[in-house]
DNA sequence: TGTACATCAGTGAACGCGCGTTCACTGATGTAC
DNA sequence: TGTACATCAGTGAACGCGCGTTCACTGATGTAC
C-alpha cells in the first residue's frame, strides 16, 4: 500500500524519529528515507526543518487542546461556580490525554518525549509557537487550579506546578525505558495508563503537601 | 590571565555549553573559541567529543559521589540497626549537593540539566559510563530508601523514585528560566537552594501519598 | 657542565562527510474558452 | 469535445557549509650519560 499523502507520512516518520533521538540528531535523509518519500519533499511541504517541528507539535497539539477545551467547559458548568477540586483537574488531563488518541494509547508518552526534548534543547522558536498557539487553553486550566488550591501562595503554587510538569514530562517520555526497566527488574508488565495511574496520586499529595514541614 | 590548563579551561567551557544548548547542538569550535584554545587541543586531551562529554560528568560526579558515601555512611552508624526516615535521606541528597561545590551554588542547577539532557538525548555511551563508575553509591542508597519506606510495594516504590528524578531533574535543570520566570511574574527573587527547599516536602509528600486513594 | 635525545603540550591546516536547502525539471490533474 | 494553459505534487542532483577528526609539525621542558 503506498502512502496516500506524502505529508502525512513524513510527520509519522518525523515523531517517531524526533521522539527516538531528538531534533538534531535527526536529519531530513533519515526522516524522508524511513518515510519512503523524497528527500526535497520536506521543504516542498513544510518549507523547512523548524517549521516540520511545528507541525509535528501542531498535529497532536491542535486535537488534544480542543478536546481539553470542551471538557473544562464542561466540568465548569458542571461546578455552577462550587470550588473545583484539584485530583478531579488532574484526571481530566489524563482522561483527555487518553482519550484523544483511542487506538494508540502510548501516543501520549511520545508526546511527552517531544516537549521534554523541546524544553531541554534550544528550540526558542518553538517555546514561542506554542505560547501562540495552545496559550489561551493553558490559561483557562491554570485559573482553575488556582481556585482550587486557595491555601497556597502563588509563589509556592508556581514551584509546585513545575514540580508536577517534571515527574509527568520525565517519567511520561521515558516511560518506554522505564516500563521495560521495570518488567526486568521486579517482573510486572505496565502500560502507560497505569503509570499515569500511579502519578495522579503522587503529584496530587505533593502539590497539596504541608507548606515547610521542617 | 591566560589559563594555566587547557584541559581545565575546555572542560569548564564544555560544561557551559552543553548545558545551554544541549550536546550535539554545541560543536568542538563553540568549545575551543569559547576556553581560547586551539581546536586540535580537545581531541589531544580526551581523544574525542563522547569522551570530552564523560569527563565534564565525571568532574562533578567523582566528588560529589565520594561526599555522598561518606554522608551515607555516616547517617547508617547513627541510625545503629533503626530504621532510616525518608525526608531525612532526601535532605542528606540536598546538602552534600551544596556542600560539593560551595561557592558557585548553581553548579547543581547545571548538572541536573546536562543529567537531563543525557536522559532525553541519545548519549548511550554517557549511560553505560555512569552505571559502570557511580552506580554502587547509587544502590546504598537506593537500598536505605526501601528500608525507609517498606509499606510501598516494590512496583509503587520503583515508580514513585521515577516521579521524584523526574521533579527534581526537570525543574533544577530549568531553574535559571524558571527563577526568571518567577520573578518576573511573582516579583520575588529565588535562589536555587530554596528551590530545593520548598521540592523537599512536594517529593517527601509525594513518595508518602496513600495508594490508589480513589 | 654540556650535549643528545625523549617526552610533553599545543598548533595550523587540511581531510572527508553529512547536513539543510535550492533549483530546474517532470508528469498528472484541473480549468477556461 | 478539443486544445491551451495553469496548478499541483513530487523529483534528482547539486550547492555551500560546518562538523569531528587527523596529521605533520613546533617549541619548551625533563632525563641520561
Amino acid at each position: 500500500m503506498p502512502p496516500k499523502n506524502t505529508a502525512i507520512s513524513i510527520l509519522s516518520a518525523a515523531e517517531e524519529l524526533f521522539a527516538e533521538k531528538g531534533f538534531a540528531e535527526t536529519s531530513l535523509r533519515n526522516i524522508t528515507s524511513r518515510a519512503g518519500v523524497n528527500l526535497a519533499a520536506v521543504n516542498y511541504h513544510f518549507g523547512s526543518k523548524k517549521e516540520l517541528i511545528q507541525a509535528v507539535f501542531a498535529r497532536f497539539l491542535t486535537p488534544f487542546c480542543a478536546e481539553l477545551e470542551s471538557e473544562l467547559n464542561n466540568y465548569q458548568a458542571e461546578l455552577d461556580g462550587q470550588r473545583p477540586d484539584l485530583t478531579t483537574l488532574l484526571g481530566l488531563l489524563a482522561r483527555t490525554a487518553s482519550k484523544v488518541d483511542q487506538d494508540n494509547p502510548d501516543r501520549i508518552a511520545i508526546f511527552m518525549r517531544l516537549l521534554g526534548l523541546a524544553y531541554s534543547q534550544g528550540q526558542g522558536h518553538l517555546r514561542r509557537f506554542l505560547r501562540n498557539e495552545y496559550g489561551t487553553v493553558f490559561a483557562v486550566y491554570m485559573k482553575l487550579v488556582t481556585e482550587a488550591t486557595p491555601e497556597l501562595s502563588e509563589q509556592e503554587r508556581f514551584w509546585r506546578i513545575h514540580f508536577m510538569l517534571g515527574a509527568t514530562v520525565f517519567t511520561l517520555s521515558g516511560a518506554e525505558a522505564l516500563t521495560a526497566m521495570a518488567e526486568y527488574d521486579l517482573g510486572e508488565q505496565t502500560d502507560v495508563s497505569q503509570v499515569i495511574q500511579r502519578l495522579v496520586p503522587f503529584l496530587s499529595s505533593g502539590f497539596q503537601a504541608p507548606v515547610q514541614p521542617s
